[in-house]
DNA sequence: CACACTATTGAGCGATGCTCAATAGTGTGA
DNA sequence: TCACACTATTGAGCATCGCTCAATAGTGTG
């Protein structure tokens, strides 16, 4: 197997493990298990398992930042709601599908690897990522950031609430939007 | 030394270490070579490294709580402002003093451990105290959840900037309470 | 067919999480 | 004072872990 094909595969299963085990209960032995490699050929990839475990930490967050990037034809201007808008929908998406992953991912990954500051630096990508698809000047880049805390935990709150007793999604998304307006006039 | 005692001192190790390695490098021999005390009467105490590692998260976190809880002999009703103030106040103290701590707390316990949902349902904890400090009704419960969010956020923000390039801290206090009311508006 | 290169293996080392039977220490009642 | 019981504590030992490294299998090229 090709090195790209091997990276991508481990990646993959590392990314699926990630849901059901905090990182600290993932062990290489399992993970070559599952790949059906040695575990000597794992090392040869990724030469630490803190070099492996960044890998897929990053990995998702590049995923989560595709899976909530709105379409790329709008208008920073003219479209700045619409973008919004999507941006918000396509976050409660993403965490209301795969909650236990986003739940590891932003609570599990430590402080300390990804680099930087590893999820806040993940969640700048992100505030960055709406300020631009908004047109909003960078000294406003920080007030999103976070209020993308803020609308993080509301979808998470209410991704973790019985469908039954659910707000629709419509109102938390228009809410969302319209907290931000809010915060920014503050 | 009694059960209590020898308790304090492995929860005040642990919450020591916590600081400055992320929990999957934090080792059982380490602990216990820092009490001073074989590995054998470590697990005698705490059964299984989880465990440990679950009591020395509580205690952070019960520490957390009790750092920003607003004083005592505040009337709900009349008082409401002063408690708010006093607790953006208290946390983004308690978050500037301790930021390593705070962010190792935050994004490195995981999802799994601390019974439920982990810092989830600290959070949560954090928002009833707010709540009932300002005599809130408890379905705003869930919207100071996320507000909660916020605030963390901006003072994690705020506390990582240079001192030099650093708002004034009464400043943030002061949107935050604002934030509070522009969003319970929304 | 020989060569070079890369993917892959498996034995093995030290450290780790964890178990357990044995010990040291301390207080209590006779 | 001595024996007893109880609790804190130890240390040997096991399986697994993260990790290293020299050797091998596999593949494409001249």
């Amino acid at each position: 197997m090709s090195q790209d094909d091997r990276r991508r595969q481990l990646l993959g299963i590392g990314l699926r493990m990630l849901v059901e085990k905090p990182i600290q209960e993932l062990s290489i032995d399992d993970v070559a298990a599952e790949a059906g490699i040695s575990r000597g050929l794992l090392f040869h990839y990724y030469p630490t398992k803190t070099d492996y475990y960044d890998a897929v930490v990053g990995a998702a967050c590049r995923r989560v930042l595709r899976n909530i990037a709105p379409d790329a034809d709008l208008d920073p201007v003219a479209d700045a709601g619409t973008a919004l808008r999507q941006f918000v929908e396509r976050f409660y998406a993403q965490i209301d599908r795969r909650r236990g992953f986003y739940l590891a991912l932003v609570f599990g990954s430590g402080p300390i690897s990804l680099g930087g500051e590893g999820v806040e630096s993940h969640r700048m990508s992100v505030a960055r990522r709406v300020a631009d698809a908004m047109g909003l000047a960078d000294d406003q880049v920080p007030a999103v950031h976070a209020w993308t805390a803020y609308v993080e935990d509301r979808a998470l709150l209410w991704s973790g609430t019985p469908h039954g007793d659910r707000v629709d999604l419509e109102e938390e998304v228009a809410h969302c939007c319209r907290a931000l307006g809010a915060l920014l006039a503050v």
